[in-house]
RNA sequence: GGCGGUGUAGCUCAGUCGGUAGAGCAAGCGGCUCAUAAUCGCUGUGUCGCCGGUUCAAGUCCGGCCACCGCUACCA
C-alpha cells in the first residue's frame, strides 16, 4: 500500500484533441491508475488543459475570439472527450485557475528568491501590427546558410542547421507576412547550469525507466544551458515582482506554467474534495527520499515532452528546494518530492506519418467514441499502441482487434459460459469435485493476477494485455474439451464445468477491467453483482476559488467543468472474488459489437482513407 | 549538423543475463456445434538489412556500411 500520483500531460486548448494524444498519455496514465487503486494503493490522478502561450492566440486570432474565449470552448470539448473514454482523474483542471496561478507564482517567489532565476536581455521579434511578440517558428525567410526561402526562425527544414530569426534574409510573419521588428527584450532565465548536478544526481537514482526515455534524459544533462522562463505575451500569468506584475506584455512561458499544474491541480483537489485542503502534501511532501516509503510519482506523455518532464520540472522542483549549486531555502509549501518515473510513449501514426489536421489525416477523439465507444480505442492503444515506438494506426487492424479479440475471444466466452449456464440452470451453478482440467484453468487464471499485475505495475501494458487475454483463450479451449453441452445427464459435473468457466470469466473481467472498464462493469452486472464495479469519471461544474493572484490580466474567478469521481467507492480489486452459487443469471447481451470489415478497407465517412 | 530508433516467417511484431529462431493474423486441413458463423486442434527451414570483429557459441556484444523513421526544445 502506498501512495502514488499519476501525473498526466496537459492536452494543449486550441483544438479538439486526435486519438494520438490519448494514446500518448490519457489511456496508459488511466490504465496505470485504475490498476494501483484496485492493487490498494491510494492514487490520485491529475491533469487539466493547457490554456496559455502563442499558438492559442494566433487560434484566437483566426477566429477573431479572445484566447479566453477560444480556451474555454475547447476546455469544453477536451473535458468531455476524456469523460467519454472514462480516463479516471480525480481532477482533470485547468491552467487558467486562480488557484494554480497563485500557486505558480509562489513557486516563481521562492526560485527567484534562492536565485536560480536570472535576467537577461535578448533580441525578440515584434510584429508591428500587433505589438505582439513573434516567437520564432512563426517567422520564416531565406536560410542564411542554406538559401532555402522558407527557413523557420528556428530552424531550416531544408539543411536542418538551427537558426536564429534575426539571421534571416527577409524575414516575415507567417501569421500575416510581415516584416517583424526586432527589439531587446529582458527575460528570466532558469539557471539550468547551477541545477545539472543536482539533476544529474537525481537522474543517476533512476533505474526502472523506459531505456530510451533514460538515455534521451542523459543526453540532455550534456548540453544543459539556461532557459527563458518569461515572454513578451499578454496571455499568461504575470511575473509576480517588482516591475513586472504590473506589466501586461510580459508573462510566464509555459517552461514555469503547465508542468507546475501537476502540484496546483493536487492542491486543488485537496480543496475540493480532499479529506483536509493540506491532503496533496500526501503525494507532494518530501521525506528525504524522493520515492522511497512515502508517495511515488508516475508522469505519462508522449515523447516530445521527455524534456519538460525530466529536465525542466525536476529542475524547478530542486531550485524550489534549495537543492542546487546555490543553495537556498524551500518557500511555503515546504520542501517537494521529485518525479519517481517519467513513461513516456512514442507517437502513433496514421497510415504511416504523423497525424496531420491540415492533410486531413487525423481521427479526433469525440469522433471516434462516437462511433465505436471507449473500450474498443482502450483495448487498442493498451494493446497495440506506441509503448516503446512509433506504432501505426490503420483501420484495418482495429476492426481486426476489436471483431477477433474483443467480440469474438473476449465477448463470446462472456455469452457462450453465461448463456449455457442461464438456460440449463437459470443461475450460478454449485462447484463439485475439480477435476485436473477445472485446477489447471483455475490456477493458471489465478496466477495471472501476479503475471499481469507486475507487468501494469510497470507499465508494460501491451504485454499485460496480452497476459490477460492469455487467460481468455484458456477458458475457450477448457470448454471446448470439457463440452459442457453434451453434459445433460450429468447435472453435477456440467454445473462444475460452468461454475469453473464462470469463475475464470469473473477473474478475466478483473484483469481486463484496467483496460476494459465499461465492459468490466457490465460483466460484473451480468454474474449479478450489484451497485459500481469500476467507476467513471464525471463532469461537475465548479466555482474558482478568489485566491490572491499578483499583477495584471487575471481572469476572475469563474465557473469551469472539471472532472472527478467516486473511485475509491468503486467495488474493483486486483484479486480472485469467488462467485456466489444460486446468484440468478439472465440471458446476457452481446459485450461488444462486431464493425463491418468494410471499415477496414476504406475507414469511416468521417475520416476517410486517403 | 546533433541525438535516438527501426530493419526477424506473406502481414504485424516478441526475442530478458549471448547457447542450435518464437507469437498473433492470414492460408490449408480436421474437430465441435454451447455461443455474436463464434470456438478448439494440427500445419511455420525465414541469408534474423549488409560487411567485418570478439567468442567454443551472436538475432543478442564491438566496429563499419546501407535503407527507412523520429526528435532537435509548445503539434503527445
Amino acid at each position: 500500500m502506498g501512495s502514488i500520483l499519476t501525473a498526466v500531460a496537459w492536452p494543449y486548448a486550441n483544438g479538439p484533441r486526435h486519438i494520438g494524444h490519448v494514446s500518448g498519455f490519457g489511456v496508459p496514465a488511466d490504465v496505470f491508475s485504475r490498476y494501483q487503486r484496485m492493487a490498494g494503493h491510494d492514487v490520485l490522478m491529475v491533469s487539466g488543459t493547457d490554456e496559455h502561450g502563442t499558438p492559442i492566440l494566433v487560434q484566437a486570432d483566426a477566429e477573431g475570439v479572445p484566447a479566453a474565449e477560444l480556451a474555454d470552448r475547447y476546455n469544453r470539448v477536451i473535458v468531455e472527450d476524456l469523460a467519454g473514454l472514462g480516463l479516471s482523474y480525480d481532477l482533470f483542471t485547468r491552467t487558467t485557475t486562480r488557484n494554480h496561478y497563485a500557486v505558480v507564482q509562489e513557486l516563481f517567489r521562492t526560485v527567484h528568491r534562492n536565485g536560480y532565476l536570472v535576467p537577461r536581455t535578448t533580441m525578440s521579434a515584434i510584429s508591428p501590427s500587433t505589438g505582439r511578440t513573434l516567437p520564432d517558428r512563426y517567422i520564416e525567410g531565406t536560410c542564411p546558410i542554406c538559401g532555402y526561402p522558407s527557413a523557420r526562425g528556428d530552424q531550416c527544414d531544408n539543411c536542418g542547421n538551427q537558426l536564429d530569426p534575426v539571421d534571416l534574409i527577409d524575414p516575415r510573419s507567417k501569421i500575416n507576412g510581415e516584416k517583424p521588428s526586432f527589439v531587446e527584450s529582458e527575460h528570466f532565465f532558469l539557471d539550468l547550469p547551477a541545477l545539472a548536478g543536482a539533476l544529474g544526481e537525481w537522474l543517476g537514482t533512476r533505474t526502472d525507466w523506459r531505456p530510451n526515455v533514460l538515455k534521451f534524459s542523459q543526453n540532455l544533462l550534456r548540453d544543459i544551458r539556461p532557459r527563458a522562463m518569461t515572454r513578451d505575451i499578454d496571455w499568461g500569468i504575470p511575473v509576480p515582482l517588482d516591475g513586472w506584475r504590473e506589466r501586461g506584455d510580459k508573462k510566464l512561458y509555459v517552461w514555469f506554467d503547465a508542468v507546475i499544474g501537476y502540484l496546483s491541480a493536487a492542491v486543488e483537489w485537496a480543496r475540493r474534495y480532499g479529506t483536509d485542503p493540506e491532503q496533496w502534501r500526501q503525494w507532494w511532501s518530501a521525506d528525504g527520499s524522493d520515492d522511497g516509503p512515502g508517495a511515488r510519482q508516475f508522469y505519462f506523455m508522449g515523447k516530445d515532452n521527455i524534456t519538460f518532464h525530466s529536465q525542466i520540472w525536476p529542475a524547478e522542483l530542486l531550485a524550489y528546494d534549495g537543492r542546487g549549486d546555490r543553495g537556498g531555502s524551500p518557500g511555503t509549501l515546504g520542501p517537494l518530492r521529485l518525479p519517481t518515473e517519467v513513461v513516456s510513449s512514442e507517437f502513433l501514426t496514421m497510415s504511416g506519418s504523423k497525424f496531420s489536421t491540415s492533410r486531413r489525416t487525423v481521427i479526433y477523439v469525440g469522433d471516434f467514441l462516437r462511433a465505436y465507444g471507449p473500450d474498443a480505442l482502450r483495448y487498442f492503444i493498451a494493446v497495440a499502441g506506441p509503448e516503446t515506438q512509433d506504432t501505426d494506426f490503420t483501420w484495418d487492424e482495429f476492426v481486426r482487434r476489436n471483431n477477433f479479440e474483443l467480440a469474438n475471444e473476449w465477448g463470446n466466452l462472456v455469452n457462450r459460459s453465461i448463456s449455457m449456464a442461464h438456460r440449463n440452470f437459470g443461475r450460478i451453478p454449485d462447484r463439485g469435485p475439480v477435476t485436473d482440467a477445472d485446477g489447471d484453468l483455475l490456477a493458471a487464471s489465478a496466477a495471472a493476477f501476479d503475471t499481469v499485475g507486475d507487468l501494469l505495475s510497470r507499465s508494460r501494458f501491451r504485454a499485460a494485455a496480452g497476459e490477460a487475454m492469455r487467460v481468455v483463450s484458456l477458458a475457450n479451449k477448457y470448454l471446448s474439451d470439457e463440452q459442457p453441452w453434451k453434459l445433460g445427464d450429468d447435472r453435477e459435473r456440467q454445473g462444475t464445468v460452468l461454475h469453473t468457466a464462470l469463475q475464470v470469466v469473473d477473474d478475466a473481467k478483473t484483469l481486463l477491467t484496467p483496460f476494459l472498464p465499461h465492459a468490466g462493469q457490465a460483466v460484473f452486472a451480468a454474474l449479478g453483482g450489484e451497485g459500481v464495479w469500476a467507476a467513471q469519471p464525471e463532469i461537475r461544474e465548479v466555482e474558482d476559488f478568489d485566491d490572491d493572484v499578483e499583477g495584471v490580466g487575471v481572469p476572475p474567478p469563474r465557473s469551469y467543468p472539471v472532472l472527478t469521481g467516486a473511485y475509491r467507492d468503486e467495488q474493483a480489486r486486483w484479486q480472485r472474488s469467488d462467485i456466489r452459487p444460486g446468484r440468478p443469471l439472465a440471458k446476457p447481451a452481446p459485450l461488444f459489437a462486431k464493425l463491418d470489415p468494410g471499415l477496414g478497407e476504406a475507414g469511416p465517412d468521417w475520416a476517410p482513407l486517403q
